[in-house]
DNA sequence: AATGAATGAGAGTTCATTCAT
DNA sequence: CATGAATGAACTCTCATTCAT
């Protein structure tokens, strides 16, 4: 990133509007202007304003998805019985790495997460998490133990676990932090369904 | 409501518009012209655009910040040794309660959750939970065990609580799978909350 | 028409520039400005530059289009041995109505023949002459005579009928010399036939 | 024309733009890009837009007016009694000649005829019948016969010839019925002439 | 209480042309 | 000869709000 390069200034104001005013309500009057550049030369570089947000976002939406899809992968590959323990700890054995991605990528993060109305990821983290649940629920079914969960609930806690994630990404620059309120909401999950099938099992 | 009332007529299709294209990306004419009414009129009710938002929203807003209010206040309520156990069954005891309020408030809930943007409820549901939060927190400062647990994962785990309960409103319409869900979810944290500070005690 | 009232105003100085400018080249701004009304008034009146065309043209177009069917109904009235004679005598005998009606309408002519690019109107005469084509070609192919014509030719005639007729529009003003411009043509069209016919008989 | 060349490439993709969406609706950009050629390349050919649709098209405007003058030549060089007939034999004779000029520059005619507006040719073809106008009625006025006719009918006559002729052009490719539409036309303009000024004449 | 025409700044986008390299 | 980034005015259209009636 080179402020003498247009692009680039283009790139670095766009950011900064989309992430001040949100997507659709940053002007593109007003990013050009704030780069010091026409709307013209805008137009050199992008097809339209929602091609710059893309441009500063598909990466890590890409990025993201591929770490979560890989994730996904491990926590599939245990035989049924033992999936519930094994599932989180995989998971858990991951969430550095996944910490490391979101905060490499942290201002791209916030403008997928709450900039993005009016863009095609406005729903991206629900899709995400819609894609996850799909991923796990395939070899959930096979499962014993957790039928003795309702489905709607499960969907819901991964639901909400993207929401912490979210939350974190927006609020929460400590690396230590994060991973550890990751791992602990992690934990909580998993002690938690344990405590409450085997409860519902009496 | 009674369709023959200028004033109904405007809150009527103000919320519909509302609630189909968000705050900000429903024209006020289009919402003015739905209704039969001239946009004079409208400013003969309302100061602006967003006073007819706050109009729809406000007493479902006040309504469940205040039944949440009485809920944290029985949750404070008990010595601080046995609070982990307590708090929840105190809040899991209210939740009928609290779907119940939240299903006859469905679409005003709604505005505030997913169309807000624009208004001063976009961070509604962050902010209750804040407040939600500071409530709690001061007398969990006092309770030994729970120190156990970061006060930083306390506070993730009530957002995504929150959350939780945004989608429910947004998406679920059964009153027994609501408070099924919600009492499951509950049940989950206080059981993995209570593994994870054992676990961590030893 | 009063110069007093914002849609008329709209109205005259739109046709002013359409027909000096064409449809496409003139510009809103200057349409609006010149009509000392501004461009949110205009689009209390119409939906877009294009509506505003066609509140000038569509009358007319339909008018033309109403006359011009009438006619060819005349002109299929007839047995198919004597077509060739009668139908041109039933049309020149309905051409000062069509004068008459085109003089009316003069502006709007010009507007649909001459300023049009760029709507639904680019090819009415072309479309205003194939539906004539296809009205008569219908009888004609019932008629011995004509066959010793190319129908190629026929439908080129039409069309340099229907061209003419737009050049008279534009350029003619005087109501008794159009009517003898297009009568004398269509009977050197009907002689002309007529001879070239018995000429490739024999 | 080589594809290796610059110019040539200019020539080659700004026709094809120029006919596929007219002169003012083909962007350089579009055409510059197609050729593979910078604009910078473009400028260093042509002062503008418009001095490359001249480059494309003005031999060609320039070669079918000089077949026409000489076919008007032709035509008046006859003593004014026989104008009529001998005028149109004359024009007749040379229809071939004219038809393979036509098809020789088939794509340029139709650039000059339909994609000119913006452009000096985009009335050509009023100008060359206007033109052609004035050759002939110079000698048309010493005619006695023709003098039954209208001069404007004659002019009107002339336009539409020419409008038959721009349509031709665009629509037929087949050399044999191009030649014996433009014959038979002429043919009945010819015999219909006649047949009028002896049937006023009486 | 109600009308609804009018406001006018501001939105995203286009495009022929220039000019330093 | 060629580059191609940059220009910037111009384009059509939107919309919350006002105000004379």
């Amino acid at each position: 990133m080179n402020e003498n390069n247009t692009l680039d200034r283009i790139l670095i104001y766009g950011k900064d509007f989309f992430l001040k005013y949100t997507f659709k309500s940053a002007p593109l009057r007003k990013i050009v202007e704030a780069a010091g550049v026409t709307t013209g030369a805008f137009y050199g570089y992008f097809a339209n304003k929602e091609e710059l947000f893309y441009a500063l976002t598909d990466d890590t939406a890409n990025g993201l998805m591929a770490i979560l899809n890989s994730v996904a992968n491990d926590m599939n590959n245990f035989p049924p019985n033992e999936k519930i323990f094994k599932m989180c700890d995989a998971y858990i054995h991951r969430i550095p790495e996944i910490v490391d991605y979101l905060l490499e990528h942290r201002d791209e993060m916030k403008l997928i997460i709450a900039c993005s109305q009016g863009t095609k990821y406005e729903n991206y983290f629900n899709m995400l998490q819609e894609r996850n649940q799909d991923n796990i629920s395939q070899s959930a079914e096979k499962s014993e133990q957790i039928h003795l969960l309702s489905p709607d609930t499960i969907e819901l806690l991964m639901s909400g676990y993207f929401s912490m994630l979210a939350k974190l990404i927006t609020e929460e620059t400590d690396r230590e932090k994060m991973i550890r309120s990751m791992t602990e909401v992690a934990r909580i999950y998993q002690g938690g369904m344990l405590a409450l099938m085997q409860e519902e099992a009496e």
